[in-house]
RNA sequence: GCCCCUGUAGCUCAGUUGGAUAGAGCAACGGAUUUCUAAUCCGUGGGUCGCAGGUUCGAGCCCUGCCAGGGGCGCCA
């Protein structure tokens, strides 16, 4: 167990293993006794309820074995206080002194004490992936967005990350994206060529071929003339990846993401035949009705289809093939896939492939729930697609004029980067303080909220802190805040120290189960109880060393709150 | 028909893997500003945790059945 993670709880439950031990060591060994924060402030600090589950074992009332422990070893230093209560919880209550030293162990360790759970160990993260020749809208947000964060947290414990954003570059979309492009857009068009004629050539193309098997087959013709390496075809499209790479990564620069690879689809291309082959080798695919077919009734899916019947490679052949190749190049620990709900079944198929191939690497999908917007499902034939880029021009904007009115002192450029700090941190922060398998109703309003439970609301914290921290610098000049005494006699400012060492296993734990929320849901919490502190205790105008103390845990907050919000991937300016 | 997910306050969601009287935000109402940043804080009202059984000291959480919504189910990704 690495030494900041649980800090409290491992050094009390240690204590109360050693009581048990003393009261019922001949019984059974109690290395499974756990201590976890007290479910409410009013029993105290800490709880252990393994005394009602040691009951049955020990065929005695619970309340009883609970005494007995209580009663075997004399009340430690650290303690103040550890009674029974209800059914037999045990309820412990720790010195002050005691915590301070513990928060103060973690506010010196590397980033507050998270800990190094990846040992340099490797992890692929398989993120956003948008497709090429259509701009990002709102849809991609989600993927992009907890993407990043997964990638921030495993590079922060310690794993070896490698971001890779897996475009769609190839595939059945080409050919009617290069007939189109030579039939429906003018010579200035093709000169001056933007996504967004890209997209209403790929509408326009897609809609006539459904009426006209002629115009189809010219687009089926092109296609098979790109994948067999035709010149002029593949300079289109190249071109068509060459902008929308463009296009996407103005969108990353904004949302501050970036990767480590960009391989898109094609790239797995020369490695599909030999990937087919090991599978047929290995007589684990198999011909039915013409296509080529891994079986998987024992583990209760349909068949995963590896190659068309028309010998065309399919999504399930390229997404094996790239996990062979990632686990040769990288040999990766874990593999995290963040795409949308739709694809839990294809996922599930062609992980089971790959065990069946004997891949061990650690395979994971994170899905996440469907973006809509109140009147429905969006798409780009209804025309009610939000592109990306308006939402956060949006976004920006609204920051920008709350700015301006409350803050009309600030110069304009100071505003204006201010306004971008905040308007992307908005847009991120309601992305990601909800489990990503929920489905998301998307609304202006609540994605663009700056009160309450919202990204402003964590960033207004920060800035009130750092405010705190640079007045008490002219006050008290060359003095590290870090370094004063902590006294912790408040309630308030107890709990803001048990909830500051709560933060290295926050942090684990958003890992461990790939959700961000985790992370974002405690960050809420601490700037709640934090915004609770600073309304009812003074800090600057308190008696010198009531004013030192807490000033130190302001110093404290503001560790874990810039720590915490750039794991998110959201800006924590100083001055708000 | 089969598989996956979801169902918690008027709305949007948490609920630390089975613990104590189920919590936040928004909305509503009432307060706090000679004040270290009011994008804030304090308080009030608001609940049959979809329904019915089961498991046990104890269930929002686990098991079974049902109801409702979303998604998926052989050559799209």
């Amino acid at each position: 167990m690495h030494e900041t993670v649980n800090r409290c709880e491992e050094i009390l439950a240690e204590w109360l293993r050693q009581a048990f031990q003393a009261a019922f060591g001949e019984v059974q060994d109690w290395s499974g006794i756990r201590v976890q924060p007290a479910t409410d402030a009013r029993f105290g600090d800490f709880q252990c309820n393994d005394a009602m589950q040691a009951a049955k074992t020990l065929r005695r009332p619970p309340r009883a074995v609970a005494e007995a422990v209580l009663a075997a070893l004399p009340l430690p230093p650290m303690l103040t206080r550890a009674e029974i209560a209800g059914p037999g919880f045990i309820n412990l209550t720790v010195a002050p002194e005691w915590l301070a030293e513990q928060v103060a162990v973690l506010s010196a360790a590397p980033r507050f004490g998270i800990p190094d759970a990846g040992q340099g160990r490797t992890v692929v993260i398989d993120y956003s992936s948008p497709n090429v020749a259509k701009p990002m809208h709102i849809g991609h947000i989600r993927s992009t967005v907890i993407g990043n964060a997964l990638d921030r947290l495993h590079r922060a414990l310690g794993y070896r990350v490698i971001a890779d954003n897996h475009l769609g570059d190839w595939g059945t979309q080409f050919g009617l994206l290069i007939q189109g492009y030579r039939t429906f857009l003018t010579e200035a068009e093709r000169e001056a060529l933007t996504i967004e004629a890209l997209e209403r050539v790929y509408v326009q193309s897609y809609n006539r071929s459904k009426e006209d098997p002629a115009w189809l087959e010219s687009c089926k013709s092109e296609l098979v003339k790109l994948q067999q390496g035709d010149a002029e075809n593949r300079a289109i499209w190249e071109r068509f990846i060459a902008i929308s790479r463009r296009e996407f990564d103005r969108v990353y620069g904004r949302l501050d993401v970036a990767f480590d690879l960009t391989r898109g689809e094609s790239y797995y291309n020369d490695m599909l035949p030999e990937t087919i082959q090991v599978l047929q080798d290995k007589g684990l695919a198999v011909e039915s009705e013409g296509a080529l077919v891994v079986n998987l009734e024992d583990e209760g899916m349909p068949v995963c289809i590896v190659r068309k019947s028309d010998g065309g490679f399919n999504y399930a052949a390229t997404d094996i093939a790239t996990v062979r190749s990632r686990v040769a190049e990288f040999d990766p620990d874990r593999i995290i896939y963040v795409t949308d709900e739709r694809q839990q079944l294809h996922f599930r198929q062609f992980f089971a492939v790959c065990a069946k191939l004997g891949y061990t690497t650690h395979l994971e999908h994170v899905w996440f729930g469907l973006m809509r917007l109140p009147e429905g499902t969006f798409s780009t034939r209804q025309g009610n697609v939000i592109k990306l880029e308006s939402l956060l021009d949006e976004a920006e904007r609204r920051a920008l004029e709350i700015i301006k009115a409350s803050n009309s002192e600030m110069p304009e450029d100071e505003q204006r980067e201010l306004a971008v700090a905040i308007g992307i941190g908005a847009i991120k922060y309601t992305d990601l303080s909800h489990d990503p398998q929920t489905m998301i109703v998307f609304t202006w309003e609540k994605a663009l909220a700056l009160e309450g439970n919202s990204g402003p609301y964590l960033q207004y914290a920060y800035a009130r802190v750092c405010s705190l921290l640079d007045k008490y610098a002219e006050q008290v000049p060359d003095r590290d805040p870090l370094t004063n005494a902590l006294l912790l006699d408040e309630p308030v400012e107890k709990a803001l120290a048990l909830q500051l060492m709560r933060f290295p296993a926050t942090v684990l734990r958003a890992a461990e189960v790939c959700k961000p929320s985790v992370l974002a849901d405690y960050l809420f919490s601490l700037s709640q109880t934090y915004s609770s502190f600073y309304q009812r205790s003074p800090v600057l105008k308190a008696d010198a060393a009531v004013r030192d103390s807490r000033i130190r845990l302001c110093a404290m907050v503001a560790q874990v709150l810039a720590e915490g919000l750039g794991l998110l991937g959201i800006c924590t300016p100083r001055r708000i």
